[in-house]
RNA sequence: CGGGGAGUGGCUCAGCCUGGUAGAGCACCUGGUUCGGGACCAGGGGGUCGGAGGUUCAAAUCCUCUCUCCCCGACCA
């Protein structure tokens, strides 16, 4: 009988159960415990004064540490409510991992709980061999914002709330600020670094439009780390650090994931790099290169252009008005014209909102026209421009700010003849060219004036700009940036975000005034980066990654049972006895398994197991006659019978080969 | 924030136009028959019809306001 006990981890297993239930055990008496559950493997009545556990008037009642389904809380549905849309909420709903609350607020029952808690100890696991676990307040209070210029940045997105004595706070959105407010009380010399801290907490974000179920919701949870670096090489050594350990993380939980160049947003900061898992359910769009390596966020990928072919001149080559009655839209003036998009400029007029701090510390938020202007055929990248000219959101312009900026009506704006700003987001208008537009000549593009466009227009000969900067969204189809050799077209797709690192700088040891003394007494400031990982949104694209008509199938190390053990009948008291010893055995092993010892009909079990994404599934039905059992997996939907003895050992290797075939997919 | 849609039992929905005792399927409880792909029979419990106000003899239904949720957009001139 003590067979059963195979190795090391299902004694913890008994020990941190039983810890869990006010138990405290003699380490010398370990053994005899395995024993006792050995004995009696799923019903275990341990009463006061017993001899084996030190536990002062327990009148402990613990039943098998077994899970079974007839016990646990696993609402599935049949159906799954209309509000559902994405694959991954449909099922996360349907198998009973969630429960909605508000507009992106969610409940997390057992299996939901039970899965990201496997999640969040591969993150930690990993996360250790670089850095120290923090654990930093979700309340924060106002002032560390305020010095950042955060606190103004962030906007209506952050939740703010006040004490009873008016003081002002907020929900942690993010945690520099905090982070790099311990490290400016708290490190004074080049020798205390490089330091990498790193916390698994709760954020908040108030969302303008959550969606997509775990998608995009305002409360989630985030580990995010900080490095503190005497250098930039230091921060280099960091980030690849975070780099690697993310890559084994991904991989780890089982996520086809891909490595891509982001734009490094609110966070500001330099280098940054996403960590993407495709699905249609994504609100990225990623464009990569299927010759080379090369794959960026579209908030960010470039492409080498071809040359555009450009047109003759007409008359004296000058910029010529002529009449395009009806001709708004940038295919109609192509075809007035005969010419190719690509040779028309498209102008798209917009307010484009700046955040400022008032002299009080408040927010003081100030809209600006800014008109860009690109190919016909392109389109802005919003990221890009914003990226470029510092503001914070933008909206187009109304008839009445196109009028007062643009003097010309839509559908017939142009470059020529505008009066502009020097500098980006001044009092008047900014004017954005795209990089495409350098070196183009003979354009046509409106006249600003209903019904007119203008041709023979040159750019940097008849009109100019406060700046031109690369502010569109790449074309797929379109050249790969690395290099001339790689001849690999660019190809778009969606994605979702899972993790982003990115090297942060100076902005938050700067603003902030945290400084440590170098080797020679000098006083420097660290230099920073910031990693984060959605934890949520691993078990999320987990499922989007894998999933049918019937359910969806988790990655071994991220599902909540590695296996479910479905007895077919359990009046049928072999069948009953039979999946009662096997579990055991298993659980024994160490393995996550589900007993699935509900008296409901086969088929109703069957399409359970299906649904609630258990990688695994051993059937205990008719062919236990002949001491066998049946051995499904999820993915594959491939079963094959296996003798009640081999069960341990055959399902080990299945794992193996499921761990093996993520990582080479990694 | 703009546009669209939806709130009726735990889930899916009908009823609303044309006001008159609140319904169905699934789920749940009891009993029975069944038992390898969401069984069947019989009986039963459960609903302030999102909320407030109004019209009316009478409101799930008509009117006004409001809350919540979902989707699209915040876009090319």
């Amino acid at each position: 009988m003590t067979g059963f006990v195979q190795n090391w981890r299902s004694s913890s297993v008994v020990r941190s159960a039983l810890r869990a239930n006010g138990w405290k055990l003699r380490e010398h008496l370990e053994w005899n415990l395995i024993l006792v559950i050995v004995l009696r493997p799923w019903q275990i009545r341990l009463g006061k004064g017993c001899p084996w556990l030190g536990r002062a008037g327990g009148k402990a009642h613990l039943h098998s540490l077994m899970h079974r389904w007839s016990k646990l809380f696993i609402p599935t549905l049949r159906e799954a409510p209309t509000d559902a849309e994405v694959a991954s909420h449909k099922f996360l709903l349907r198998a009973g991992y969630i429960r909605q609350l508000g507009a992106g607020i969610y409940n997390y029952l057992f299996l939901g709980q039970r899965s990201l808690n496997k999640i969040i100890a591969i993150v930690r696991e990993e996360m250790d061999t670089i850095g120290q676990e923090f654990f930093l307040p979700a309340i924060l209070p106002k002032e560390p914002w305020v010095e950042s210029g955060r606190w103004s940045v962030m906007g209506d997105n952050m939740f703010r709330l006040k004490d009873r004595k008016g003081a002002e706070l907020c929900l942690g959105m993010t945690h520099e600020e905090i982070m790099t407010g311990i490290a400016r009380s708290e490190l004074r010399s080049y020798k205390q670094l490089p330091q990498i801290w790193y916390q698994i907490q709760t954020k908040f974000r108030d969302e303008p439009r959550p969606k997509g179920g775990l998608l995009r919701v305002r409360q989630f949870t985030m580990k995010d780390s900080y490095s503190f670096d005497i250098d930039k090489a230091g921060l280099d050594t960091s980030f690849d650090l975070h780099d690697a350990v993310y890559r084994r993380i991904f991989t780890r939980c089982g996520l086809n994931f891909v490595a891509v160049e982001a734009d490094s947003g609110a966070m500001g900061g330099s280098q940054s790099q996403e960590f993407m898992v495709y699905t249609d359910a994504g609100e990225d769009l990623i464009a990569s290169c299927p010759v080379c390596s090369y794959a960026a966020n579209l908030e960010k990928a470039t492409s080498r252009l071809e040359p555009a072919a450009e047109m003759e001149p007409t008359g004296d080559g000058k910029p010529e008005l002529v009449h395009t009655p009806g001709c708004a839209a940038i295919a109609d003036v192509a075809a007035f014209f005969k010419i190719s998009t690509a040779s028309d400029i498209k102008c798209v007029a917009y307010m484009v909102l700046k955040h400022g701090a008032s002299a009080k510390g408040g927010t003081k938020d100030t809209w600006h026209g800014v008109a860009a202007f690109l190919r016909g055929d392109h389109q802005v990248n919003e990221t890009k421009l914003l990226g470029a000219i510092g503001g914070a959101e933008l909206r187009t312009m109304g008839a009445e700010e196109l009028e007062q900026y643009m003097h010309g009506p839509a559908g017939y704006l142009g470059p020529v003849g505008l009066t502009y700003d020097d500098k980006p987001l001044g009092e008047g208008l900014t004017v954005i060219a795209d990089k495409s537009l350098e070196g183009r000549k003979n354009l046509v593009c409106g006249a600003n004036k209903v019904d007119y466009h203008l041709r023979n227009v040159t750019p940097g000969r008849d009109f100019t700009w406060t700046l031109s900067a690369d502010i569109r969204s790449v074309n797929e189809g379109e050249a790969c940036p690395t290099s001339k050799d790689c001849n690999g077209k660019l190809v778009v797709g969606k994605a979702v975000e899972v993790g982003h690192i990115f090297k942060l700088g100076y902005k938050y040891s700067e603003s902030m005034g945290a400084r440590v003394l170098d080797a020679n007494g000098k006083e420097v400031t660290p230099i920073m980066g910031s990693y984060g990982i959605g934890i949520e949104r691993i078990l999320t694209a987990a499922v989007e990654q894998s999933n049918d008509a019937n359910g969806f199938w988790l990655p071994e190390s991220i599902a909540p049972f590695t296996v479910v053990v479905t007895v077919t009948n359990i009046a049928d008291s072999l069948l009953r006895e039979t999946s009662e010893k096997l579990a055991a055995e298993l659980d024994a092993a160490g393995i996550d398994v589900l007993l699935d010892d509900r008296d409901e009909r086969a088929g109703v079990k069957f399409k359970d197991a299906d649904l609630v994404g258990i990688p695994f599934r051993i059937t205990v039905g008719k062919t236990v006659a002949q001491g066998k059992v049946e051995f499904v997996t999820r993915g594959t939907g491939g079963k094959h019978e296996v003798a009640l003895g081999e069960v341990v050992a055959h399902l080990k290797s299945q794992v193996q080969e499921d761990v093996l075939l993520t990582e080479a997919a990694g």
